[in-house]
DNA sequence: AATTATTTTAACCATTTGGTTAAAATAATT
DNA sequence: AATTATTTTAACCAAATGGTTAAAATAATT
């Protein structure tokens, strides 16, 4: 018989699992999330928890993965995009944003579980060939250098601030939301006020 | 007999709790430090932490406020100062990264303490007028646009602008390094390429 | 229908954790 | 020197935590 049958609207128990430890962990770490909690989240038993993922580590390294293939997926693809350096800025901003919009517990989640344990990120970069992604932005914009285009500055430092500008805002967004005195529908507007600005704020930074 | 005696290189046990408390929290978070590790390593009983500081939750609180404090001290002074506006930016990230660069734990503490519990800043942010001081920021930058010096920009977004650019170098740390490949002290001189280079490029974004 | 394999559970277990207590050591006061 | 107050410790404790085990429920196969 093909599986067409039974249940499908009740997700399976493994499903289940991860989606809700994907919840715990990213929203309270590894060393917050409780195993008990997941499993009451999930209407299952804890043992079943084991059963399917063996250990905490285990299971978090899971999530882990997957959240961390969400923060560079595209990115590099884009930086290493045939595309004239205005629009590439445009586009990974936007990209950027958006992202984040779906994913917004992601970036504070990784960021804290590489500082709590560096060693984690080394087997999930080597694949990622980060070196000639760089090299080939650095390139592209030494080029528009000695075109005059814009002015001098690295590669490096230019990712970094198109990093920062679009991923802080919603790192720090509860700190954020206090300090400014912002309600979630006011953050949010604010955010998409920043999709529309923040391309043209870096490129008026560089162009001449 | 005035005080001189005795001890004075071996500090009270109580400073040397809040010395090691403060590095478990800042590296580890709430839930992450352990009472135990912190009475070890300040070299006394687990019961003399609580002897002096009664729970984790009230030395947690005692160490956060410091960072807090950190995190914004002369920050709204400087915003408030009476300058121009662009020697005002210049003097706010020469701040924001001598500031970091004493303190490198601080902000990704208190990020994710208050993305924690965000109740946490309801206490500590009463005194600060933040939205006078808001409000005179914005005064300075709409007479710079209304001189044409500048570009149409609100003052929330300029300033999240300067901090996202500041402090996300520091927050991502671990990351960023291994991401760019960078030993520490490649990262230290990055920073330090920065700290000249932010001020001039967020001008350049604004002015016209 | 009987057997086998898979999924799920309840009941445990050892360790860790924040916290307490009562006594001991030390310092201050009389 | 004796008494009182403060600091520090060792030994506990209850609750929480990640994890295990053996049996029960369910599904798949024969």
């Amino acid at each position: 018989m093909v599986k067409i049958s039974s249940k499908k609207k009740d997700k399976t128990a493994e499903e289940a699992i991860l989606q809700v430890a994907r919840k715990a962990f990213t929203q309270k770490g590894l060393s917050g999330a409780r195993m008990q909690d997941i499993a009451d989240e999930a209407g299952i038993n804890k043992a079943l928890v084991h059963y399917y993922f063996e250990s905490k580590e285990r299971l978090f390294g899971l999530i882990f993965d997957q959240e961390f293939e969400k923060f560079f997926s595209s990115l590099a693809v884009l930086i290493s995009a045939d595309l004239p350096l205005f629009e590439k800025i445009e586009q990974i901003v936007s990209l950027d944003i958006e992202r984040l919009s779906q994913f917004p517990d992601m970036p504070l989640f990784v960021i804290n579980e590489v500082s709590r344990n560096p060693e984690i990120m080394a087997k999930r970069l080597k694949q990622l060939q980060q070196k000639s992604v760089m090299e080939g932005f650095q390139k592209q914009i030494n080029s528009e250098i000695k075109k005059g285009n814009i002015k001098s500055i690295s590669a490096e430092q230019l990712l970094i601030n198109i990093q920062s500008l679009s991923v802080f805002p919603f790192i720090a967004k509860p700190m954020l939301k206090k300090v400014l005195q912002k309600t979630e529908k006011d953050y949010q507007e604010m955010i998409q006020v920043r999709k529309k600005e923040l391309a043209t704020f870096i490129i008026n930074a560089i162009k001449n």
